[in-house]
Formats: C-alpha cells, structure tokens, sequence
DNA sequence: AAAGCTGACAACCGCCACAGT
DNA sequence: CACTGTGGCGGTTGTCAGCTT
C-alpha cells in the first residue's frame, strides 16, 4: 500500500520483447555485466522495466540456459524435488543447471501435475488422492503445499509414494534409490560444474574455472573476446541470434554508446 | 478449410526479504 | 528501530502454434 510500482509505469513497453531490445540487453550485460536491473533500461537504452529486463535475461538470454521440454530423468527430479521443496521453484531450479524457476514451473503446470493427477497422486502433496479429493479445492491445496513446506523431514512416505507409482515407467535413475544406498543425491553429483557457473552467473560465488571458450565472465567485458565476431559466434552457440545482430553492428545510436563508454 | 481447443511458454503482477540509510 | 529501495520469488495471465473436429 502506497508503495511505489518498481518503475515508471508510464513510458515503459511491456509484452514480447523485440530481437533489437534483446540486442540491446545482450551487448550492455555483455559489457558490464549484471549489476543493479533499475539502472539497466536506461543505460541499456530500453523502454522497460528494470524487473522486465532481468526476467528476460534469467529466463531466456543468459547463455548457459538449455532449451526444451524437460527429459525424463530431469522430470523426474522435479517431482524429487517439490516433494521436499515444494512450490520453491528457484530452489528446486538452482539444483538443475540450464533450467530455470519459471521454465521448472511451466512444466511442472502444465505437465508433471497432469501426469501425477492421473496416476492418481496429489501434486500438492504427492500423496495418493482420496476419491472425494479428485477435484481438490485451491484452499485445501494450498494448505497442504504449505505443510510440506514446513515439514521437509516428514514428507519421505509420500515421496515413496510417488516414486513408487513413477518407478513404472522412470528408468534406474531414481533418486530414491540412490539415497537409500548412500550414494551422494543425483542433483549434487550432476553439474557440478554447471551448478558453479550459475552460481556466479547469480552472483552467489566466485568466478568458477571453465572452458572459456564457451562463456566469458561479463565483467571482463568485451575484452573476453577477440573481437564482436568472436562474441557474436559465441552468442549464436547459445541463442538463436545471427552474427550479425551484435557487435558494432547493433543498434546503438550515440547517447547509448556514449553511456556505455563512460562506464 | 475454418473454427475451436489445447499445450507450451513468455511475461507480468504483487508480495516478501533483506540491505542500506 | 523504522523506513526505503531493490532484487527475487511464486502465482497467474496472455499469446501463439499445433492439433482436432
């Protein structure tokens, strides 16, 4: 109440971002690396929300992000996981290097509840359904979410249950199997190195070592790379962008430049 | 061929946590 | 200690492509 909205409502585009508004993000996070989203729309040149402009980059820009649907091994996971996290999604998405929180969610919506529900399990609670629980209201739904929240070290029969009726068609990766003997937990023996490089990329560690040939840290700047080609060839690895679309070709007219040069 | 339906996913909104003042 | 600004999160909606009738 009274708060302020999080930028100027006026003036600023919202829906679809535009394949020059992705450049512009691009070059100038490229350059300076990810630092305080208010200030990025303005320097960066763009008519968005600073909010705007980091979904976009933590959704579909950032380089290391994988694309497509989940496969079953990873599905498989997410069902692990919300059984223990619940509705944390940027938890249950930190444990799964390329994916993110919004991606993690979207499958889960719009596939893992249907697949569940149909096995005859509770998404919210991944316990079997009761018959007259077939169509369960929200209300109870989100209670039940919430005491799988608090209750992470009581949700082990239900996540038995789960896997129980998923074993039918998972394949040996379980991971309740390989907790019961001991092993290390699959998320943590999986992408260590991916786990490192989103760690930084978030900002929560220092730079890891990794192939540099893949992925430059932004605060190195443009000097990471032999040339804008270079970093445009690196780019098209990761995006479906052209060469083209970056480097001194883009679309920086003089105010931007000059704001990106005095940085 | 066209209308309606469904699935997939991008994007927005409102709230919360936390750091800085 | 209270207030403010910012980043982040989760829920929800909007849009579009592909499929079905």
């Amino acid at each position: 109440m009274g708060r302020q909205p999080c930028c100027d409502k006026l003036g600023v585009k919202k829906g679809p971002w535009t394949v020059e508004e992705d450049k512009k993000l691009i070059n100038f996070i490229l350059v300076n690396g990810q630092c305080c989203w208010r200030a990025v729309p303005k320097l960066a040149g763009l008519r968005r929300c600073g909010k705007s402009c980091r979904l976009r980059w933590t959704n579909y820009l950032r380089p290391d992000l994988k694309r497509g649907l989940l496969n079953e091994s990873e599905e498989q996971l997410v069902i692990d996981l919300h059984a223990r996290l619940g509705n944390r999604w940027s938890k249950i998405a930190a444990s799964m290097p390329g994916r993110t929180d919004n991606e993690i969610k979207n499958h889960w919506n719009t596939h893992i509840k249907k697949k569940l529900l149909k096995m005859g399990i509770d998404p919210a609670t991944h316990k079997p359904l009761q018959k007259d629980t077939d169509a369960p209201n929200p209300s109870s739904q989100k209670h039940s979410t919430q005491s799988s929240n608090d209750n992470h070290g009581s949700t082990d029969s239900s996540i038995g249950s789960v896997e129980e009726n998923l074993n039918c068609c998972a394949p040996s990766e379980s991971s309740q199997n390989i907790e019961e003997n001991g092993t290390k937990p699959l998320l943590q023996s999986l992408h260590e190195d991916d786990n490192k490089l989103l760690s930084y990329l978030l900002g929560e560690s220092e730079p890891p070592v990794f192939d540099v040939s893949t992925w430059e840290l932004p605060n190195n700047g443009v000097n990471s790379f032999a040339s804008w080609d270079d970093c445009g060839t690196w780019l098209l690895d990761c995006q479906d962008f052209g060469v083209h679309d970056f480097g001194p070709d883009a679309n920086f007219d003089d105010v931007e430049i000059n704001i990106l040069n005095t940085n």
